[in-house]
RNA sequence: GUGACUGUAGCUCAGCUGGUAGAGCCCUGGACUGUGACUCCGGUGGUCGCGGGUUCGAACCCCGUCAGUCACCCCA
């Protein structure tokens, strides 16, 4: 029988990794909380018709990289491909939004049939944020300036940068799509393939073209910033005005556009150029549009996610990996002694609960238990042995080389023991 | 979905133009240190991703398939 695996695309994450994840949780959590935002939870399923409603029909997310399937009852169902639109769905629900402001935070998997490739799987992590009944610039500032509190709180942020545009509303983005693609079919002879395939159905999605010959094209093309309302213009004017108040750095790039329907007016990523091909961390916008669109009351909306797995390994490739907890104390237990060492575990446990101490089980000589207890890098070891418990006494080492040797009775072990580790 | 490269012990890899598989690390037994490390001796562990084919004979050649990596596409 063949050997089981992981379905492709969906990596284990293993305990080497797994303090790195812990401490990005961490700091999410902390800058979240600072910024007074609630966490909200909800399923990793959905109906499939929300994620099409929301996201978009004609949209790749939603064309071809959807896992959806029929349940039991027939109802078509998917696993959620974002955040966004769960979390709109089950804060409407549950009458969260009509005429209320709301500051909301979720994490968790997300899946999307891609190819996998660096930074980019079939499962993968997002932090989310959505801020609900703000309509002004203010808010969508504090949401860029919530993410760059994360990435100074993680010693990443300069290796980050802030690109906005802003995107106007969707009638006006179906106008200047229609300039667009007049324009192109002007030069149809000059569109490579995937342009071509575009140009009818997404026309904007061209404007983020890696290939040089259309970015060239698209430097004489119409430019969706003439297109936009005045309205929009000054929101994004304001925007501009209040990051730089905040000393938030940014670039406007006019070709950013995403990949979901449902953004409007202004939009931003965060990107990086450590992490090959897939450069975006973060990326958010306005979307107004989409609680009423999805049967609820009129609510303005923003919101953005980051990419947990990309977070992790711009971590890793900056060096900037949070140092792991080290075991506290190993307790070197000879054959026979077994019932000793727990008590004195349980004791010392009860005595510093936060420290992280390790009773040996297994049995095995003291010396290849010593040597686990300094491969696990504890910082201290009991060595039990029967001599020196009929006396009531252990001996504790210190695990570096000339570390300190003391014989300790029983009794006095606990407050000994407690007072090395807690001085560093 | 497309393309390129890769797939040999738990890990990192070697294996010349095809002739029945090796090293280091790890783990482990022992010697030696009262109690790790360094040194010495010994040991466990591989259907060479999987399935076909060519051949007297394939880890090495061919085809297929699965998986990994990176890129395109797209996005976090």
């Amino acid at each position: 029988m063949a050997k089981l695996q992981a379905i492709r695309g969906m990596n284990d994450i293993l305990p080497a990794q797994t303090s790195t994840w812990q401490a990005l949780e961490a700091a999410f959590h902390r800058v979240v909380n600072r910024f007074g935002y609630q966490e909200i939870r909800f399923p990793v399923l959905e109906q499939t018709q929300l994620f099409k409603r929301s996201i978009g029909e004609v949209t790749d997310i939603v064309e071809k990289e959807m896992y959806s399937f029929d349940d039991r009852n027939g109802d078509n169902l998917s696993l959620r491909p974002e955040g966004t639109a769960g979390c709109v769905r089950a804060a409407d629900q549950h009458g969260l939004l009509y005429n209320q402001q709301q500051r909301l935070w979720y994490q968790g998997p997300m899946f999307r049939h891609e190819r996998p490739q660096k930074g980019r799987y079939r499962q993968f992590q997002q932090f989310g944020v959505e801020a609900f009944g703000m309509s002004g610039p203010d808010i969508d500032a504090e949401l860029i300036q919530l993410s760059a509190d994360l990435w100074r709180e993680l010693d990443i942020a300069e290796a980050l940068v802030l690109q906005i545009n802003n995107i106007g509303a969707s009638a006006e983005r179906k106008a200047f799509g229609a300039a667009l693609t007049a324009y192109l079919e002007a030069h149809s002879e000059r569109l490579d393939d995937d342009a071509r395939n575009r140009l009818y159905s997404n026309p904007l999605r061209i404007l983020d073209s890696k290939n040089p010959d259309m970015q060239a094209l698209l430097a004489e093309a119409p430019v969706l910033a003439d297109y936009v309302s005045e309205e929009s213009v000054s929101h994004f004017e304001e925007l501009k005005a209040l990051l730089s108040n905040a000393g938030v750095a940014f670039e406007v790039n006019p070709r950013l556009v995403r990949g979901l329907d449902y953004y409007n007016n202004c939009v931003f990523e965060w990107v990086t150029d450590s992490l090959g091909a897939q450069g975006t961390v973060c990326g958010g916008g306005r979307y107004d549009g989409l609680v009423e669109q999805l049967g609820g009351k009129p609510t303005v909306a923003a919101g953005f996610a980051m990419g947990a797995e990309r977070l992790v390994l711009m971590l890793e490739t900056l060096d900037k990996v949070p140092q792991q907890v080290p075991t506290s104390l190993y307790i070197v237990v000879p054959n026979g002694l077994a019932k000793e060492a727990q008590s004195l575990a349980a004791t010392l446990r009860g005595e510093m609960p936060e420290q992280r101490i390790i009773s040996h089980c297994g049995g095995g000589k003291p010396a290849s238990q010593l040597k686990r207890a300094f491969s696990l890098g504890a910082r201290y070891a009991i060595l039990l042995d029967s001599e020196g418990l009929d006396q009531g006494v252990v001996r504790l080492r210190e695990l570096k080389d000339g570390g300190e040797e003391a014989t300790l009775t029983l009794d006095e072990a606990p407050v000994q023991i407690a007072q090395r580790l807690l001085r560093a």
